[in-house]
DNA sequence: ATGGCCTTTGAAAAGGTTTTCGAAACGCGT
DNA sequence: ACGCGTTTCGAAAACCTTTTCAAAGGCCAT
């Protein structure tokens, strides 16, 4: 049986309407009620109970975490920069992951519907309409590396193309001119901007029609391991390879590996998403590295000034993230040196 | 603003009474009002007030999930399993993470504790103080990978000695005599538990004094290549290293390749975890395959019942998980066998 | 000394739902 | 036709808190 506030007014002799007044600070009391009433809490541990508070202020100091599967670190990292603005903002994390399509979106969205005050949302591989359908509650909701240009709502997404463009750029300095591209899921953004960015590397450069180096791949090291097979039996054989993301390309390596193709000497290999376990690769993987944690962190943030109503109805923002090139030897940066 | 149930009942022309219980199908209604009551909620998209319900039933629906921090794959693919089971049992998860002292436990309690009905907690590294101050909450908990033998709560641990020992003797068996051991977080039970699986394997071979092959380490990469160049100047040099967990490995790995050391003709190596990112090493990672996500649904599952009340008093349960060896080529079978 | 004002306190409503209790309506038997 | 039992429904309480409103008490000024 837990203890509500008549416990603490019957024990203090006061009206519940002074003990209210005393633990929320908010009209004077006498000095003398003041400390009966603090002392009574304090020796029953009295903690109001939420669900009232929410009944009445139609606030429950929850954000719902909408993510559409787990993949490893990434969202390890994730979760990290959300929970620890989470913990700055006093506001506690309601998680659902495994959600794909949007009607896995909508149920979910349904249950955590009164249970939050505002939403964060990663659906990479959501339309425009999918995104939509979501933004059909009521709730604040701030998006994470998810394409909702015609939505209004905050948004932060990884510079993809830019990240994709400075890395094929790399090899292309370091004298490469057969660059392969192994690509994510079709239906992902994330995947399309890279492709784009790599794309038009290519184009800068004077290689048009690259159609030919491009291959199907997608987000997983099963993907790249088979992707890789395919990249390799390219005519003339490519001397480096983009792949979709870190864990592609560990995938990628695998492969090479198991053909006994020495990477970075045959082909050079670079990732993206700079997944902490690249490092420990061999040889350690070139990357582009995204804050995953931090873009986590500030969309709390970013959800919390909503949530205060600080915004006072300024503009919804679209956030591009910068990401940077950490070249390791994958890529063979000290191999060309030689 | 929200629809209420007062918004159905006038719509229905019918009173609230009426409404609940056609929506819960609690008593006995009038095949006319029910066709009413059941329209009017449709049209108006009425779902009942989680707050109201709470408050009713002192039910949230939620579990609370207590993690001490959060790395990598072996976090993520816990989290898989909970939340597969909480959909399965149609709850809800509020994670909170980093948390590694008893204070930083009980503050996240604190914030939980009205706003869930049970407790997943994972505490590798609390002593049996720390977790007895965890269950002084009502709430019904949970225990993963956590050491708790004096308490009455339900826990689910790895077996981490009988799989450090099948590790060990694997060793063994292929004939390796100079078998290190890199160790975990002192703190850690998982990692103490490990390290007893090792010694009873080598003590069973006729080996005692193993005092020496013993190196201090941890469960992250960094940790685990720091050990390595430990490990590699004993002499004689060892011919195998278990490894306190996959990353540690990972670091191993990593630290021997730089010292010009072949695993596994110079130096065999074997983790433990079973993390998918083993497969894709170089060479891939013997390891002790830990069901990791099915803990974390089992964990659910296990609470869930409690929360029924089904369990009727039933004694709480100690389950050691079984784990499995998987070998894989860094620890030399195949080598072992030319 | 007394009226008025300010400070302090308590009672009560509101928030949304379920459930108990009491009442009304209906059908059946006499 | 009347009474009784049963079915169906509505009013109200309960869950816990904040906040508004009103009242009571004290104090100052006249």
């Amino acid at each position: 049986m837990s203890v509500t506030i008549r416990d603490v007014a019957r024990q203090a002799g006061v009206s519940i309407s002074t003990v209210s007044r005393v633990l929320n600070d908010t009209c004077p009391v006498k000095e003398e009620k003041r400390r009966l009433v603090i002392d009574a809490a304090e020796q029953l541990g009295y903690s109001p109970n939420p669900a009232a508070l929410s009944l009445l202020n139609k606030r429950t100091g929850g954000v719902g975490v909408l993510l559409p599967f787990v993949s490893g670190e990434f969202f390890s990292e994730l979760l990290n920069g959300l929970d620890q603005a989470a913990q700055d903002e006093e506001l506690f994390l309601v998680v659902s992951t495994s959600h794909r399509h949007p009607a896995e979106f909508k149920k979910a969205i349904q249950v955590l519907d009164k249970r939050v005050d505002g939403l964060v949302v990663m659906a990479p591989e959501l339309d425009a309409a999918g995104t939509a359908s979501i933004l059909k509650t009521e709730l604040p909701v701030v998006f994470i590396n998810t394409y909702a240009e015609s939505l209004s709502a905050d948004v932060f997404n990884f510079d993809n193309y830019a990240g994709a463009r400075a890395l094929t750029q790399h090899f292309l300095d370091a004298g490469h001119r057969r660059i392969a591209l192994i690509q994510g899921p079709p239906q992902s953004r994330d995947a399309q901007e890279r492709e784009r960015g790599y794309r038009e590397a290519m184009a800068g450069a004077g290689f048009d029609g690259t159609d030919d180096l491009i291959v199907q791949g997608g987000f997983t090291r099963e993907a790249g391991y088979a992707a890789a097979t395919v990249a390799a039996d390219l005519t003339p054989r490519p001397t480096a390879i983009v792949c979709a993301n870190d864990y592609c390309a560990m995938g990628v390596m695998s492969a090479l590996r198991a053909l006994d193709i020495s990477v970075p000497e045959d082909i050079a290999v670079g990732g993206f998403d700079g997944l902490p376990s690249g490092q420990y690769t061999s040889p350690p993987l070139t990357t582009v590295q995204v804050p995953i944690g931090e873009i986590g962190y500030r969309a709390i943030r970013r959800l919390a000034v909503r949530l205060r109503g600080e915004d006072k109805g300024a503009p919804h923002q679209k956030h591009f993230v910068p990401v940077e090139l950490v070249v390791r030897e994958s890529s063979g940066a000290e191999v060309g040196a030689l």
